[in-house]
DNA sequence: CGGTACTTTGATTTCCTTCAATCACCGTGG
DNA sequence: CCACGGTGATTGAAGGAAATCAAAGTACCG
């Protein structure tokens, strides 16, 4: 935990606007990048250049072993930072799971700045940090808990990041091999597991899968285990 | 559960405004902590008045969910920091497997100094990026790998982190629940799996199960995938 | 339409958990 | 010194949750 060692992605920092701004000024004069579904953000082994800021759709931050196992470490959702800490190349891959769009800040210029603007250092840490609550629920969940649990806790996760207030309907965009990826299960649990969860009244499909209801948010709380 | 906080004081020392070594300067004031084999150094709800660096021992930091089931995060070893990155309240709780040493930091002075002193943020920034990268692995780790990939994968990250070089043999600290509930095994997996190694050539166990030599670094490594 | 990519569902297998018993280690007190 | 109780580790047998294997169903797009 101490020691120099490269790392990635970062949620991003609630819009404060106050304090150090020099991470909004840098931002306002970014270039937006527009990505496929499927399309690389950045992959394991790249030099890393920039910082990115999800713009629109869902980023996959993800870890592959050398047999082709995927673990996706998280879903970056419009606000979110990714590409932080990261010292030479990147030991991770970043890939849109649906079509979306990027702000683009060189790494380089960022750092450099922190070195001297406290405040800006303060808020890639205070990012940091966000990142790491993020993953160690994730590292919870996965290490603790059953398929149903799992399911349950990454659609309150979603609910939770991406809907907007009051809003019972979410949407994946994404597939069943990104979820399962990231839960440490297959794409087959997931489905049986969605549909269980479906016969229980708990939640609703639409659309060809991609939307989720949200029916019964008590009982999907309790199915999480908190 | 709140662990007695009474020799803690540190000692007046004022925000110097200086760059690189504010951390250490403080660390040289910090009072030392003694902790029995099984002792919490804070609990989950406990306010959050400190940072603690590891002396000497391992610290498991972990989570549990309410019906008792337990995540380790992350097992400190000396010359790790614990909670940082924390606001108000601890989410998760410490506690020593052996007996241990740990230094004592005032949280809100240090966090108070980093407002202004870009070197010292700078340095929390890259803590938590540590932490954040080992967090990550441990995902991958119990999200996809089988047992015998994670006890392969765990001796291995023990044997980086704590043993001196050249060094074959390493001491646990620990019993095999805690490694159980790091892993996302029971206990009995680890024993059945630390017997298979063993069986295998790979390993070989000392003194009571607490010690471990790795006869086949390779072996394990390929073990471990990667 | 026809083809592709993705999802769902079913049958079977596997690995890990659970339950249960025994064993080993260690400090204590008779 | 050794019987003892307690804690932790090991081992075995049985059961179960999720993986794997296999096939059918569904949406999407040229």
């Amino acid at each position: 935990m101490l020691a120099a060692h490269t790392d990635e992605t970062v949620r991003g920092t609630r819009a404060t606007g106050q304090e150090s701004n020099s991470l909004d000024q840098r931002m306002a004069y970014a270039t937006v990048r527009r990505l496929r579904a499927k399309e690389h953000v950045f992959c394991e082994g790249d030099e890393r250049e920039h910082v990115f800021r999800v713009e629109e759709g869902v980023i996959a931050v993800y870890k592959t072993l050398p047999d082709g196992r995927r673990q996706i470490i998280d879903f970056a959702y419009p606000g979110d930072l990714i590409g932080l800490g990261v010292i030479g190349e990147h030991v991770l891959s970043a890939q849109a799971t649906a079509p979306s769009k990027v702000r683009c800040l060189a790494a380089a210029a960022l750092e450099r700045i922190a070195e001297t603007d406290a405040g800006l250092a303060l808020k890639l840490y205070k990012a940091v940090c966000q990142e790491l609550a993020a993953t160690r629920s994730l590292l919870v969940t996965v290490g603790q808990r059953s398929a149903i649990e799992r399911v349950a806790a990454f659609l309150l996760s979603l609910h939770r990041r991406t809907a907007p207030e009051g809003a019972a309907t979410i949407n994946l965009a994404m597939r069943r091999s990104d979820i399962a990826d990231l839960l440490g299960l297959t794409i087959e649990t997931v489905s049986r597991t969605l549909t269980k969860l479906r016969c229980m009244g708990v939640i609703d499909l639409e659309q060809g899968a991609t939307r989720v209801r949200l029916c019964d948010l008590p009982h999907l709380l309790e199915l999480a285990n908190e």
